[in-house]
DNA sequence: TCCAGATTCAAACAAATATTTGAAACAACA
DNA sequence: TGTTGTTTCAAATATTTGTTTGAATCTGGA
């Protein structure tokens, strides 16, 4: 078994690892058939035990594989100086680039929603290292549009929202897609979408601050 | 082989549908197992190819059986003539307590879920039956609060916008957990959080409204 | 009591699946 | 070229899982 930085140096263990990334995003840990990746890897069998001990660990070397990616260069541009709510949509717009961007539902994403359905074990960390700093970070742009005033539980609940209603766009790609016919994925729908988010977000928090009472 | 109607009449049938709901909302359908539903219910495997025809004829039965079952009464009480938005946020409670207003997860809504990530073929009479009516009435009760100038597409993705934040706390229950230690599910935090959502969708809505430019 | 049909049961079966194996092919190097 | 360690391969194996089977048990009448 190979040491974990060596992995994509092996061609044969990298076209594992996209192959794997894709059937683990379409069907999640259980139902995944290793026959399927080692197919579409062009692969022997028996390479997922030389290499990755089996389909645990192949799985797990996935996930690293997967989350460790960079996001993209054009989503992280989000200079300080901008103003706050700026900031704040740029940020949805990485999120939704991240899950929904490609014309593909990104495998990170559906292998976290897997996951999050019928957890293997592996679902903490993943959280730790994709989705806890992004909503962190949106809590705190939150807190800086909305004032010292609106309680924090409020502002929590609210960068839950905001996760809500981009991941609603990756879990629920069929019924989306069923309940708005015409609706099409793509960069395109992407930055729209972000620019509504947030402009339906703004709006909410606008109204907690405003159901605080009047500048008190 | 019984006919449906007859199904519920029977010890062995009724044990097995509660059984197999539990089973296939936890892993869906194609990880869960059929020995697992039998002990569960207390019964011997054969039965399920007796009554039922085999897995697959198991699953349909279930969800019939948990489509069929009419909501609590206490959420359908929205009668006309209060104010659209109360309205709004009796609906926004009735789908958070039929998703997670028990302690535990509702099997129909991690069903749904599964079958959105990894669809079986009978996703399209699921949402049918259950989400399409539930999102057609939102979108009609935002028509009513936002007026006739905002237009119906931004109307369409903000009834969207309410049913990702309710079905957030859905489908990624471990993660939500993970994120804001603390967080309780059960029949106060849905009272809650319907309010919140409520409140922060309408501010939405008003922020939609103005955009558009004052009363044109 | 006896019979006929319905239901339950333990065991066997067949299909699918991950894993292992031992030999063959390959690569690097003296 | 010959040798050594690595990688690939087809086939075999063990395990899991849904399904079937045929006998045993139960049930409701004649």
């Amino acid at each position: 078994m190979l040491a974990d930085q060596d992995e994509l140096q092996n061609e044969t263990c990298r076209r594992l690892l996209a192959a794997a990334s894709e059937e683990f995003a379409r069907h999640g840990y259980a139902s995944a058939r290793i026959r399927q990746i080692v197919v579409a890897a062009k692969v022997n069998v028996a390479a997922v035990n030389y290499y990755f001990g089996g389909k645990e660990g192949l799985y797990r070397a996935t996930l690293r594989y997967l989350a460790g990616r960079p996001v993209p260069a054009k989503a992280i541009a989000n200079r300080r100086g901008r103003a706050p709510e700026e900031r704040l949509q740029r940020r949805v717009y990485a999120i939704l680039d991240r899950f929904i961007g490609s014309d593909r539902p990104s495998p990170l994403g559906r292998i976290l929603a897997h996951e999050a359905m019928d957890p293997t074990g592996n679902l903490e960390s993943l959280i730790g290292d994709t989705m806890k700093p992004e909503v962190e970070r949106i809590h705190a742009l939150l807190r800086e549009i909305a004032g010292p005033d609106v309680p924090d539980r409020k502002l929590a609940h609210a960068a839950l929202g905001i996760l809500g209603q981009c991941v609603l766009y990756l879990y629920a790609r069929p019924t989306i897609e069923d309940l708005s016919p015409g609706f099409a994925y793509g960069p395109d729908t992407c930055k729209a979408l972000a620019a509504q988010i947030t402009e339906f977000s703004l709006g909410g928090i606008e109204r907690l601050q405003r159901t605080l009472g009047p500048e008190k």
